[in-house]
DNA sequence: CTAGTTGCAAAGAGTTTGCATGGCG
DNA sequence: CGCCATGCAAACTCTTTGCAACTAG
């Protein structure tokens, strides 16, 4: 099945890429996208539904849960090493932040040999307040 | 406001707390309780729907997405010391394990000295696979 | 008794789908 | 030019809400 690329694909897809530190609803997108003056063609409502859904089958983006909140957002997957690490997202300013490798190496090694349990690292975000916002 | 200890509602809480290490949707809340012949009261819908969200508000139940569902899964939170701990989740078996107190907090320390991260523990949940899963 | 709770049905919100049109390759 | 992608509107699913009847305390 040959894939086309779409004025509507790339908008989503650079728009994401160029906030690849926050996360959105569609709701959120959607609102986004119809603000952007720099966008050639605005998806529809359904067209964003329905590419969201197959990046997210396509592993491109990443659907989740935020906080308490009942709805999902996306963020595009940075790269492929960021399935190697832990991410934390701070709950007071939204970004999302990347643990060094061989700390989350040295976290994971820890839970394995004293709880016998593989943490998945693609599954791992915490959730908590960062630096900037704890002072 | 007075709170009313009716039927229905002692069904839901005597059914999460019977089955205290799995979590349910709302979907598969309402059959499980319709099938349960012990029940007194099977509570409608709706019913359903605005005690669980009470006692997600109250603290008594927890709501989360589990994997990569679309959907929310409700579960009672077990006692109120299970907030000072990481919960490891099973995504094969989809048991609920406790980490040890003591290296919850080592663990939580070091990333807060490497990552000056402060995790929210109540937040906090490790997916992936326990040890005889993992077999 | 009185006020919180329930169940029904209807409304609302979020998401998917059928189909005709448009546009990529 | 053929086939995939899009947009609209309708359908669908999940959840909430208004209201009259019910019931715990």
């Amino acid at each position: 099945m040959a894939v086309y690329n779409t004025e509507q694909k790339k908008c989503i897809i650079s728009f994401l890429t160029d906030h690849s530190n926050s996360s959105f609803t569609i709701e959120e997108l959607i609102a986004k996208l119809e603000q952007c003056d720099n966008i050639t063609k605005v998806p529809g409502r359904s067209t964003v539904y329905r590419l969201m859904n197959k990046l997210v089958d396509d592993g491109i983006v990443k659907r989740f849960v935020k906080g308490h909140s009942r709805h999902f957002n996306y963020q595009i997957v940075e790269s492929t090493s960021c399935h190697e690490h832990i991410h934390m997202k701070c709950t007071t300013c939204g970004k999302l932040f990347h643990m060094a490798d061989d700390e989350t190496t040295k976290i994971l090694n820890e839970i394995l040999a004293n709880s016998h349990f593989i943490v998945d690292r693609d599954e791992t975000t915490l959730y908590g307040t960062c630096n900037s916002c704890s002072k």
